[in-house]
DNA sequence: GTTGACCTTCCCGTGACTGGAAGGATTATC
DNA sequence: GATAATCCTTCCAGTCACGGGAAGGTCAAC
């Protein structure tokens, strides 16, 4: 299989998958053309990387993924561990936007948003609370 | 003043603050030894690059709304419809990290998490549901 | 044989910094 | 006055996970 058709059966594109290549998450054979020969394991690799990727799991966490998909003898304690430190991460991340939110609503609620100068947003920001 | 009293009582890095001279958001004014010489302006539009940063805007819209700040005939109107664009930034990337949550809890969840290999997690990602 | 679609590598750009090297300026100490 | 420590400067490279595009080789169809 060539790179485009290895790009369309797993939803990823091809500059992608040479970057996978790169970075050692694959090692597909080549041709006698120099062309990636890619092989069926090739291909469910990157849909498994693809669906790891789209869970929001970095580069790095991918690569434990799939050395842990491949070893037979794995835990399956060690996958859990990981999937829920990225659980954790995703609150801590979900937490700060919520508090960004929150802070940026109140100053917007006390905005009149109009044609006047006066902004409680620009003020707010500038920390000149000048009353 | 120099970078490191400004860097002290802006609560930005040195580095940061270079970096932001380097793409224009400020404009200290230098002392004849080529040190910057930073004015209380200076830090003003520190302090408020600050908190824009941390309330999560681009520099990008650092820069909008740093021109809006400087501008005293801008319409609050202006700011508000940034902050609001920002609110539905965030709130697209909560729903996206809790979509992403909610599909790795459900694989969390019927994992046993003990030393056997039998992964729900990785089949899942391996995406091969072979039931 | 010539088009057109594919493939390859290589290098640059993204955002918002951070780290570190090399070297000049200032301040404190002896 | 010499020296050491602490500042300051610029410049270059790295981060993360790719994406864009150039320059050039290969392959299938007509």
């Amino acid at each position: 299989m060539n790179i485009k058709d290895v790009a369309e059966r797993s939803g990823l594109p091809a500059k992608t998958i040479r970057y996978y290549e790169e970075i050692g998450l694959i090692r597909p054979l080549r041709g006698a053309n120099g062309y990636r020969a890619f092989r069926e394991s090739d291909l469910h690799k990157l849909a498994f990387l693809g669906r790891a990727r789209g869970l929001g799991f970095t580069i790095e966490e991918c690569r434990k993924l799939l050395a842990l998909y491949e070893d037979h003898g794995r835990a399956s304690a060690d996958v859990k561990a990981l999937a829920e430190a990225h659980l954790a991460d995703m609150d801590r991340k979900i937490a700060e936007l919520r508090a960004m939110q929150a802070t940026l609503r109140e100053l917007v609620a006390s905005c009149a948003g109009d044609h006047r100068p006066d902004c409680p947003i620009l003020t707010g920001l500038a920390g000149t609370e000048c009353c």
